[in-house]
DNA sequence: CGCACCCCTATCCAACCGGATAGAAGGACT
DNA sequence: AGTCCTTCTATCCGGTTGGATAGGGGTGCG
């Protein structure tokens, strides 16, 4: 088949003439993500360039063993992968006392996570929606020690102002629902914002005819289907 | 580059089959996906196949504009890229006049919508959990006619029963969560399940618990996170 | 200026929610 | 039988939420 070519993952051992002596040892990489499909376009891609060994894991359970096997020069961790439970996952990684760089790398997560990882000492942020050539480039970036992440994602220049609820509601109904999203009671997001309660629960009231919410649940739900915050 | 890894990967044991001479001409495939590495991707190896002709999109407005200019055999649809909204994108795109056959493609996405995908009349589901044979087989096969769903996914035996969520909660709790997650109120909860509200009340207060939730509402957005529905 | 819009505050009230507590019925396992 | 677990029901209470109503400032614009 040809997809051999893709999926023979060759997680050790790496046979293969690809291995150029040029500047010492290859760089090992470890990529967790349980998307099959990225794990086969990346180790094809690394495969073809030189200095490159990579192995792959599905989970968290996996990648964390291989860690403590062997020794990386570069991890890319799926933010949301079975095993992952957000920032804080990163951060137990980071703290093993053979703790490897780690980029992070995910398909659905907002600027603001990019933030905390890249604060919590991730050696850079990549979304799903970078093209391979840019994802290799970032790879070779990070390899150099220096810390990667895609301004323009950052800048929230991404796809977030695209949201149509954005667009409807005003700054401080956005920020109210941002609490909301975190769980938090109409009290505790006056005193973060320093309002008063009653005009927390005004934009409450406004934001939910603006996006079509009964409640506050639906609010919450609707906020993050699309993908805010 | 290392196209020449795909590119040589021709299967001499498949490539009688994927000749068409019924049709005659190539198939017309639409990859609309939001994640560039994943087009990148099924490019390159689509390229690679006799028979195939790809063309991509990133967005929702470009998809359906390239739909209007021209037929596809086949249109695999991110279920969440800019333009979309759930299901209810899904039955519009199908209900154009001329509708082509769309398959839904997802990382996020649970059984559950994938059945509800399904329902609608999509020709397929393919979790992005698929490895890149897996996928070229799947659309080979919608292409004849077919629907295509990976069935240890629909049963739920792919990712999620790992999440630790669902062990800890009974039956019960998991259905009072459901419920929680749609925005429902209790009492729309009691009813649904055919039970009184202070159970569902004891169910809420206990499952709060269980998940580490202090709210409703950060109740559902740990189901959420976890993927649950 | 008048007007619209956003942001802020306030009060009142019905409804809902979170938590505690208590009791009971059925199945499973020892 | 006894015990444990799950599920169900119920009542009480304090706190929160949703909705209505009535204002007062501020900015920007025709």
């Amino acid at each position: 088949m040809t997809q051999d070519a893709l999926t023979s993952a060759r997680p050790a051992g790496v046979s293969s003439q690809e291995r150029r002596p040029g500047r010492g040892s290859d760089m090992r990489i470890l990529i967790a993500d349980d998307h099959e499909l990225l794990r086969d376009m990346l180790v094809l891609y690394f495969e073809g360039e030189a200095g490159f060994e990579v192995e792959t894991a599905a989970d968290r359970a996996s990648a964390e063993a291989r860690m403590a096997e062997t020794p990386y020069d570069l991890v890319l961790l799926d933010y949301s992968m079975p095993g992952m439970d957000g920032i804080a996952s990163l951060d137990e990684i980071l703290a093993r006392p053979d703790a490897p760089r780690v980029a992070i790398i995910s398909g659905t997560a907002s600027p603001e996570i990019a933030e905390q990882a890249l604060a919590s000492g991730a050696a850079g942020f990549l979304p799903k929606t970078l093209s391979a050539r840019s994802l290799v480039n970032a790879v070779r970036f990070m390899a150099m020690g220096e810390q990667y992440a895609p301004l323009d994602f950052l800048r929230g220049g991404d796809e977030g102002p695209a949201h149509p609820l954005t667009e409807k509601l005003s700054q401080r109904e956005i920020q109210v629902l941002e609490g909301l999203t975190k769980g938090k009671s109409n009290k505790e997001i006056a005193r973060d914002l320093d309002i008063r309660e009653p005009t927390v629960k005004l934009h409450m009231k406004t934001l939910y005819r603006k996006i079509g919410a009964s409640n506050r649940t639906q609010a919450a739900m609707i906020a993050k289907d699309a993908g805010l915050f």
